[in-house]
This record gives C-alpha cells, structure tokens and sequence, in this order.
DNA sequence: AAGGTTTGGATTGTTGACAATTTAAGCTTA
DNA sequence: TAAGCTTAAATTGTCAACAATCCAAACCTT
C-alpha cells in the first residue's frame, strides 16, 4: 500500500510548469534574455529536461528561440496584445454558447456561487485588483471547461489564458469596472442557465469586447506604456 | 562567401518536421504507440532532439504522452473532428473580417490567381481529391497569413490546421462539393476585395460550417468508420 | 482453473561530457 | 579614428551511457 502518484510528474514537466508561473508572473520580463544554465541553477535542473520545457512553452508562443543564440520571453507588443482579446472575443463566444448547451447543472450552479464569492470580494477588498484578476480568470476557465469542447478548451486554458494572465500582471486589466464585470458575468451565466446559447454567446463577446474596448482606452490615454 | 544558411536548422527541428508530416500523412496511425528507439531509426536521429520535438508535438496535441509508457499518436472522434469545424467557424471568419480589413493588394490578386488555377485543376483531373484539398489549404492558409493577426494565425496554421490535414487524407472532405466550395471560395475573395469585412466573414462561417455538415452526414450515413 | 503476485525484460527519463556555432572583444589596416 | 577581419570565450546543440519505471509473461496460491 505504497503512496498512489495522482499524476506521475517528470522532471520536464516540472519545468515547464515552473517556467509558465515564472513568465506569467513577470520573473521572467519580457524580451528577457536567458540562458540555458542559469535557468538550470535557478530551478534546479539538468539541461535535458529543460531544453524539452523550452520547446514546448516555445511551441506555445510563450518563448522564442533563435538557433545557437539563445532563448527569450516573448514579448508582445500593444497591438498583438489588442488582437488576442479579438481572438478570445470569438473563442469564448463559442464556448459560451457550447457552455449553454452542454454545462451540467451543478456546474452552472457552482459557477453562480462563484460569482457570490466575487461579489463578496469586490466590497470587501476594494482595489485589491490582483483577485478581481484571479476571479475573472476564474469565471472564464469554468465556461472553457463547461463548454464540453476538448480542443476548444485546450487552446483556450493552454494557449491564451496564459499569454492574457501575463499582462493582467501588469495591467490590472479589469481593474476600473469590477462591478460592472460582475454585472456582465452575471447575464452570462443566466442565460447558459436558460439554455439560450445565442444570448449567451452574444453577451460572452460583448462582455470581451468591453474589456478590449477599456484597455485600448488606457493605451490611448498614454497611461501604459510597453 | 559560404553557402548561406537560410535558416538553420536544428536536429529538433528536423525532427519535429517529419515527425509532424508523417502524423499527417497517416504513416503513424493515430492511437499507434510508437517507441522513441523505433522512431530514432526512422529518422536517423538521437533520442535527445527526438525528445524535444516529442515535447513541441504533445504541446500541439499531435501525440499523447504518458509518463514511462511511451507516446502515441492522437486519435480524435468523430465528435472531436465536428467540434474542431465548430473552432475553425468563428476562428476563421474573424481572420477573414480581419484579412477585408487589412490584407494588401497584392496578396488579394495573388489569392485570386490561385483560385483561377484551382478552377483548373477540378476540371481536368476530376477526382482527384488530393489536389483538391491541398488547393482548400492553400485558399485558407492565405486568409490566415492576410489577416495580419500573428497570434491568430500561429493557431490557425500550427494547430488546427495540422489536425484537420490528418484527418482530410483519409476523409477527402470536400471530396463531394468541388464546384460549389470554388464558388464559396470566390465569393468570399470578392468580398475581401471589396473590404466589406463583415461579408467577408459570413461568408466563411457559411462555407466552413457547410464543409462541417457534409461531414457530418457522411457520418451519419455509416460510411465513415473510426 | 482463475486470480493475484513476482520477477525479468524492455522502454523511458536523466545525466554529464563533447562538438558546433554565435557573439563580442581585440587587433590590424586604411 | 573608424571599419573590417581574426580570434577566443561562452553558449547552444548533440551524443552515448546510466538509472528509474512500467509492462507482460510466468509462477504460485486458493
């Protein structure tokens, strides 16, 4: 009755996941170049598995790698930044809708007593925009999942979230219109809730479109700069 | 003055390229298991870049990796491939909406020739459904590069499309409806010609979503087995 | 004979050393 | 002094051997 491993993790899939913290969070600034050995010392590991880490982040977008001269954080600029919020727009449309259709009960369920807990967030720690960040991350990671679409969720949750969780590090993207989010959130899930995928499909893009819309203002304000 | 390396490539790359055109092509069935010796043969590799790809490919979703238990190739259901037309929907009319908007003109004379030449093809070799798909890619690969939008066609041409080749070799999905997908394929040019972006993408939600029910009733005819 | 257990073989994961390439500093030359 | 070339150090790419883990066949038990 020896310890059952729940899910056998390799020492490259260690770093992969310790490298994808380590570039969403910022330790690793973007255009950041980086060598092979030092990122050894500081994760404590052998060449091997890393350089297997780094093709996939690589393969994923989140680095890039000239032959024979190094790797880097990608780093993307205000436009690509704008653009991925065009794919996501699309995206978590169609997972809305899919979400409408096919979410089980207590998921929904469960995602509304989620919002609640939102709800209790944004009055009590006022500006604490870090876990407003980490709840609308929250919400969207369960309609992905909700949405029954292996690949859909996969691009979704492996792909862009990643890359978009970056720079709300930075950003603090939603921090200006938590209720109003909160609002939209709520429409949302009454409408996954009522099996009307159309209405939920078209409240999820406007919702992201908001969103874009907000930090294209920002940038045009001059207030962020890259 | 050396021959000039256009663009080096690494053993992991070359790997990885084959590795990827053989899935495709179907030389690796999907759901075969394939030990990393065998393919080191194969290929004429070492275990140490075969590893790195390895690891690009399962990023991608092309191989499905268990940990000591080797890789395999990925095999999606019927169900699985219906969804992946669901993605390339909406994926694929916002690059459509966004090549109306900023695809140069050059690309759009070059796209339409290249429909004149597929008009060539379908009349004389009739039947030949290979070209014709890889004619179908051409068109939608085009669209995906024109729309300008990196991070949307880094998805487009390095995931989904590789995923829906696998499956056309065996399929010859639009096998049946040449003339009127050359048509659909016209009237969507047309409309980036005319930068009506918003025709331009419902236009290509339409032809994809045509293409997802012509598979979906050879399926539902049982002529299709997985 | 059926089920569980054990052991051997094979395969994967990892490591450290070696070879190839790039970058950048240092020197020469116009 | 600035541009170009040369060279050397540092870094990346590659290889082959070693250790850890899983799978299957054979064995024993009930």
């Amino acid at each position: 009755m020896a310890d059952v491993p729940v899910s056998v993790m390799t020492r490259a899939d260690e770093a992969f996941d310790c490298l994808q913290t380590a570039i969403v969070k910022g330790e690793l600034a973007p255009g950041e170049k980086i060598g092979e050995v030092e990122l050894c010392a500081r994760f404590d590991l052998t060449r091997g598995p890393l350089r297997e880490a780094l093709g996939r982040l690589e393969s994923r977008g989140l680095l890039v790698r000239r032959p024979h001269a190094g790797v880097k954080v990608v780093s993307v600029s205000a436009e690509e930044l704008l653009e991925l919020y065009r794919i996501r727009e699309v995206m978590e449309g169609l997972a809305a809708r899919q979400a409408a259709e096919r979410m089980p009960e207590d998921e929904i369920r469960a995602l509304q007593s989620t919002l609640d807990s939102h709800e209790h967030l944004i009055e009590q720690a006022k500006g604490q925009a870090y876990y407003q960040a980490e709840g609308d991350y929250d919400f969207h990671h369960r309609i992905a999942t909700g949405s029954r679409n292996t690949k859909l969720a996969q691009m979704l949750l492996g792909d862009l979230y990643y890359m978009v969780r970056m720079y709300r590090y930075r950003l603090s993207t939603s921090a200006g219109r938590p209720h109003m989010a909160l609002e939209e959130h709520r429409r949302i899930v009454e409408a996954i809730a009522r099996r009307d995928g159309e209405l939920a499909e078209f409240l999820m893009k406007r919702h992201i479109n908001a969103a874009r819309c907000n930090i294209e203002k920002k940038f045009q304000e001059g207030l962020l700069t890259f």
